[in-house]
DNA sequence: GTGTTTGCAAAGTGTTTGCAATTTA
DNA sequence: TAAATTGCAAACACTTTGCAAACAC
């Protein structure tokens, strides 16, 4: 029953990734880790970083998305060609995308289920499974 | 249990879709349609109508791509952030996609079962569900 | 100190757009 | 001929990269 250790929890986090905590990283780990399950992009942390008084360059931005994936600390979920979303919960779970307006939200679990997952083709093994439910504003 | 229409094929699903037959059109389409399912980016089908001298820019590749994707000739396939897969197959069905070779196929019909899909938040009503099966080389 | 990380600006990728020239009905 | 379509090149959005300066240990 993993919760909440509001203060050193993203500088935990990186020492456990093996990260140095530099100052940009420990800044965005707190946006991304400090509440709960987040989905975003580069561009969105980005700002608000900025608005949290954080100086910090997007391209350290993207770096540091992509080093927290790397270290599992974040999920990088596809849903819309040309834009990455980042998800801070990291475990089997599903995603509602509404088209228009770009929000990601989480499937609550223990609804969807997917069953068969059949085997790949030769010499390939599966990595994951990711189901998309895509919604729009209803007609 | 529809056939193959080897000829006017192309020609009757452009009619069909209201576009206007042009030689472009014409061409993408056999391209498109008179094999199998296909799975196709942009760029790999300009190449192959460049290969089979058919004189067509990127940009009417793109155009039409979206033109028969709105008329439901195609469906368009999110797997990979900065990059559009079109397919040919516009049936309710799922896809593996490998992560090494960029490599998207159909998952056979009658294994994987998605159930529960639950209830969009407010007002939104469920366009699909996408499910990718992603697979890579076995360690 | 030494190796890591950062910021910047430039380059890269895939895609879209504006508009004149061409084509289709 | 009138309206739709095409090609080109430029513009675009997002992402990555190269390298000197700054930083963490």
């Amino acid at each position: 029953m993993e919760k909440i250790r509001p203060f050193s929890h993203a500088l935990d986090r990186l020492r456990d990734a093996g990260l140095r905590p530099t100052r940009q990283r420990l800044a965005l780990a707190k946006l991304l880790f400090d509440d709960c399950d987040r989905h975003i992009t580069a561009e969105q942390l980005h700002s608000e970083a900025l608005a949290g008084n954080i100086r910090v360059s997007l391209a350290t931005v993207y770096n540091t998305l992509h080093q927290f994936t790397s270290a599992g600390l974040l999920r990088e979920i596809v849903v819309d060609a040309g834009r990455s979303y980042f998800d801070t919960n990291t475990t089997c779970h599903h995603h509602f995308f509404d088209e228009n307006t770009g929000i990601l939200s989480d499937v609550p679990e223990g609804q969807l289920q997917v069953t068969g997952v059949p085997t790949p083709p030769n010499g390939s093994e599966v990595e994951s499974v990711d189901v998309v439910v895509r919604i729009r504003a209803a007609s």
